[in-house]
DNA sequence: TTGAAAGCGGTACCAG
DNA sequence: CTGGTACCGCTTTCAA
């Protein structure tokens, strides 16, 4: 590693016969300078590529311009898309994104934070695991005055800024449209009800039933529990073989509706004539499917932005923010499997 | 921000009226020091939650423990699959992972690069864009003794490390599982040839159908530039309405080989008995489709954590790294698509 | 407008 | 086995 020496601050101080601390004040700008002085050290660092030595700066001033993400699981593309927009809005401030992953498991959420918090990342950006029942690994992040931005899946356990999706409007408008469709019996593959995003969801749908006169039964409603394309190939059957056999399925996420799907085409159930079909979340695979699936975009890579963005002018007006919520609207994609008209 | 003062080493010392570098070593677990005094730190320490300053110990060991990752796009499946398998490893090794990505773009990429050796890591992990024609961007982390390990995507600019898929084994067993099947007029759905995963897989195809008494036809290739499902679609297109008329697609990538897929299903074809086809890299989207997708699986989490682990011994050993490259074995993932037995 | 100097929190060398 | 101390590179008072 035959590493060549950089120049540092104080070697350009000593070429140039100055002080340290001016040259410092010449490279970040300060005021009351002369412009030759100014000049000349700017040139001289120009010509020896001086690079200011981040670790030292970073020391120096007790922060590392590094934020903290931590979502359930990178490869799921709604988050990755949220990771893309929470780096680019990120570098363009001049901070990055250190990235961690819960796998929706607490026991890994309080890892990864501790792990970001000895890394001395300034703020946290988190969608917290579906088991997130307790924040004092939150809570030890605001303790040591770095802000804690929510998104997503968010918990109300810590108080403070965070960004929601308003599933209950996405859920409203897919049903609705699956009423317009003329879609009657449709039934609602759920989550589980403590998650916050899935009991949303559930209001939605059964509020848009209500609102255009459908009856709302919970032998229509099917609760999954993994959100797996497994869970949704068995209770589409279950659903199928039942009495009540539905004419249309409200997935909590398209993954389900894949297996929904899977288990309406294995049973030669034609899409969307006889059985309409809606996801939710708009993964990249809904628009390669036969037929297509409609679903609810959530915006992901915007939603990753404002986190970001938000964060920054915390850290920027050295605040911890507010108990506020940002909620984000969803647009419904039409695609296939509803089109009856 | 109600930030509390943490405790620091010095505090310690003081407190217990020991000596920093005493309590330091007794901290680290240094060798030649009585029981008792570690007991004693430790304890102190334990009592008083005491977490070192990282940035401090960064600058004073002028390293960063965080290694630069720079991908094409994180939302691409394949490479979120690589960067969650090599943050678990750089993670357990106490390393973390500072993502950017280039969207394929040269300038892209040289500034991401620029970015990550600013913030001063200590190794970078790349997968070179397709226009990637020159490497001083990656030398200049050579130059400062941090190594460079390539993966999936690598150009040979830079001597080094290297970790690559081997496209033309990949290939080539793809295409001898299509001529098993009984496809004789097997076309190939292409990339540009001037990148080497694409001409790898394009000769692996070639050798597969010289192999077994096959003729290659010039007419039966098509290169895709932009490697979109729209090229996909277009070039099917003008290969079923061509006189040479395949019967089975081998694609450079799923993504082409939907819409590949796309235009079959809607031109009324018949897969796979009519006609075979055949992606590659396995996409998440692979399995979903109707009929699913044949694919070429390139153990993507495999492959990220391989990078970081050899990353890890290098900076271990304080070597750069020779000039030597790792091939990473594919695996044949046979779905609806092909099976025509 | 500039300089001198004190650290930030550790680590590691040199003594003892 | 332990202590003293210089110092990593930069920022920021305080003083001139």
């Amino acid at each position: 590693m035959a590493e060549k020496r950089k120049v540092t601050l104080k070697d350009i101080a000593k070429d140039l016969n100055l002080s340290p601390s001016t040259v410092s004040r010449a490279l970040n700008g300060y005021p009351s300078l002369s412009e030759d002085t100014i000049q000349m050290v700017k040139e001289y660092a120009e010509k020896h590529n001086y690079v200011p030595n981040t670790m030292a700066v970073n020391f120096r001033k007790n922060r590392t311009s590094i934020l903290g993400m931590i979502v359930p699981q990178i490869v799921h593309h709604f988050f990755s898309t949220t990771i893309s927009g929470a780096m680019e809005t990120a570098k363009k401030h001049g901070y990055s994104i250190l990235l961690a992953q819960s796998y929706d498991l607490l026991k890994d959420e309080i890892l990864a934070s501790q792990y970001l918090l000895g890394m001395g990342v300034d703020g946290l950006l988190i969608s917290v695991s579906n088991e997130t029942k307790e924040a004092d690994h939150l809570q030890a992040f605001v303790d040591e005055g770095k802000p804690v931005v929510q998104f997503d899946k968010v918990t109300d356990l810590l108080p403070g800024p965070k960004i929601e999706v308003d599933d209950f409007q996405g859920a409203y408008q897919a049903v609705t449209h699956l009423i317009r469709q003329g879609y009657r019996k449709i039934a609602h593959l759920s989550g589980r009800m403590e998650v916050k995003n899935a009991h949303e969801r559930f209001l939605g749908y059964k509020k848009a039933l209500e609102d255009h006169g459908l009856e709302f039964r919970e032998s229509l409603v099917k609760n999954c529990f993994a959100i797996s394309e497994d869970e949704g190939f068995e209770f589409t059957r279950e659903l199928m073989e039942s009495v009540e056999k539905p004419d249309a399925l409200f997935c909590i996420t398209d993954l389900v509706a894949l297996g929904a799907m899977n288990y309406l085409k294995s049973s030669g159930y034609q899409i969307p004539t006889q059985i309409g079909l809606m996801g939710f979340s708009n993964w990249m695979l809904s628009e390669y499917t036969t037929p297509s699936l409609s679903s609810v975009d959530q915006f992901g890579y915007r939603m990753g932005s404002r986190a970001a963005e938000w964060m920054i002018e915390l850290l920027k007006n050295q605040d911890m923010g507010q108990n506020e919520t940002l909620e984000m609207k969803t647009e419904l994609v039409v695609r296939g499997s509803s089109m009856r008209s």
